[in-house]
DNA sequence: GTGAAAGCGCTAACAA
DNA sequence: TTGTTAGCGCTTTCAC
């Protein structure tokens, strides 16, 4: 009558999955006695509790946490979700997103929650609500705007659980931490600045809202100094590093007339150098280049890498916490961490 | 008699989540006649499907997995567990795994399964059978045997659904992917001897399965050349980029007698590049290096690395169609992918 | 073409 | 201290 499919057929090969009835069985208790004894309750007699736990890990049965979860009406897993570009249909290989997936993964295990990593096109961000809606998460962790804040503040709109790394912008409903972009642009510009360059170009692109609020910090530290922006010193180079290299190359090819760089990121700031050579000017020699996020790597690069620092290590609790804040029915507005520059050699303190 | 925890409060916040009987009193159908239609089952009226589609559509409905999946007994997760050194508490932050994992990413997305990503003490990877005997996967995917052997094959013998990727080792019972480790050793070995070293060091901790067949490839090499392996030229660094910088220094520091070094990972290449420079030596002028894994930055290093390409985006697919044979009943032992050298001017073509 | 009802594996209120 | 039983949200057989 409500047989499901074939006979549930063992499938030869694994031998039916054990369940709470045959442990039950073997122990000659009920299946409510099991249950008391493997969720620790104080009312088994603490030697049948050790007994059904000794027989249970014996036959490595572990409690099917989907049926426990639809009868307890609860869920310990989150989604993370990293958009892609449809377009070039580029891998995620920044290894400032993997970072931040790993950062994210050490605090939900910490938390007791179980991470389910998905990839969205970047332009349909709100397909992510599908995690919560069909009740596979609890909430969903979006690492970076893209260009669909509007398509976020709708999801928020819905109540649905949702933070978002990323900067902080005008009219934004949903929640969100990330680091403190504009401070990383200036800092990042103020040094290039201090250290005695003058044409200074920006490497990003504008339309995510982390570039944006970056170049802003960039466009506010020449203004301190007396200083224009110059919209021909502006690279729109994306952040996957097969597309960004074409860029920066034919950039540095056409113009010799600046003396430092701002890069978004350090696999960007690692092609500048790479296209700055191959234009035949050095670093920081002739030209003093930034990165941004501080990987791992970015110390070992040649020359090592001065750029700002993102605090990765904290960015997973961080969202993490936000999005359980969220969950207790606390308001969470944007959240901004604090950058710092790291300084290295390829854009070293004090005059050329 | 059965309410689970308090009255089913929906908490202010969340507004009860929807569920089937909310649509069909919508609609003004039975739950089944919803579950057909959602389901696209033909049984149901074309124009009935079409407006309960609609209706579910705008109130962003959508199944609830959870009880699916218990009533249909299938399950559409796979999970993938990238091992950790509790040791060192460091990080997995070498672009290698991480690549990796966003390749089988791809793969799972691609063949409409879910993936959890989690984390495991690489002292107990038995651990990671957790979520199969939990029913929250229908398999696992381990990034790496690290030095457990043992436990895998101790899972495998359990008839667990698991796909490892890693080196084939003598006694191995359950399956692996991986790159032609030997082959991989071999090509960087002997390319650096076609090019007229003599003197070649070898980074690389040998307890990892995989390491250990590189360095067989390597050796073999030597052996084709006429050399001996010289002990005292193997550098047991591990792939944690803080922990093989202080090793990598030290032996660099110490030693002057090697032209050439053979790396395990393109970290430890320019890790070792870094040392080397350091103590004032050359690359690949003094010493000619070579890296592994051919991660996306290599290309853009300085120098660019000459380096054992793996086949990173084949291994994502490979990997989830194994554990797919697997789990339909067909025996499957190790597979070895194709590697090849990708030659840049870290270790250049030619005698010096 | 649609509805009623059973049951997937589990938990907990109630009874004993 | 333990067992009986209802029901979490869904699918599907069977009846209409």
């Amino acid at each position: 009558m409500t047989e499901p499919k074939a006979p549930p057929e063992p499938s030869a090969r694994e031998q039916r999955r054990l369940q709470m009835a045959d442990i039950a069985r073997l122990a000659g208790v009920s299946v409510s006695t099991v249950s008391r004894a493997l969720n620790g309750s104080e009312l088994i007699n603490a030697e049948t509790r050790q007994r059904i736990a000794e027989l249970a890990r014996s036959l490595n049965y572990s409690i099917n946490l989907g049926a426990r979860n639809l009868r307890l009406q609860e869920n310990k897993t989150v989604a993370v979700v990293v958009p892609y570009d449809r377009q070039s249909r580029q891998h995620i290989s920044d290894p400032f997103f993997l970072s931040i997936v790993g950062s994210i993964a050490d605090a939900l295990t910490d938390r007791g929650y179980d991470m389910l990593l998905s990839r969205v096109d970047a332009e349909h961000l709100d397909l992510s609500a599908g995690w919560f809606d069909s009740g596979k998460a609890i909430g969903v962790v979006l690492i970076g705007q893209w260009r669909h804040h509007d398509q976020l503040n709708e999801m928020a709109a819905r109540k649905l659980p949702l933070v978002v790394w990323g900067g902080e912008m005008p009219q934004q409903l949903y929640a969100s931490v990330g680091g403190d972009n504009v401070l990383g642009g200036t800092l990042a510009a103020r040094h290039l600045l201090q250290s005695g360059r003058r044409r200074i170009a920006f490497v990003g692109d504008a339309r995510l809202p982390e570039v944006w609020l970056r170049r802003q910090g960039y466009a506010q530290a020449l203004r301190e100094a007396g200083l224009a922006v110059d919209p021909g010193l502006e690279v729109a180079a994306p952040f996957e590093p097969g597309l960004a290299a074409g860029v920066l190359e034919r950039f540095c090819a056409a113009r010799q007339d600046f003396d430092a760089v701002v890069c978004c990121s350090d696999v960007q700031a690692l092609l500048t150098i790479q296209a700055l050579r191959a234009a035949g000017r050095s670093v920081p020699g002739d030209v003093a280049v930034t990165g941004y996020d501080d990987m791992a790597l970015a110390a070992y690069c040649d020359p090592p890498l001065t750029t700002v620092h993102q605090p990765v290590a904290e960015a997973g609790a961080e969202l993490v916490e936000a999005l359980l804040a969220q969950m207790r029915g606390e308001r969470t507005g944007p959240r901004t961490l604090p950058v710092y520059l790291k300084l290295r050699a390829s854009a070293p303190d004090g005059a050329r």
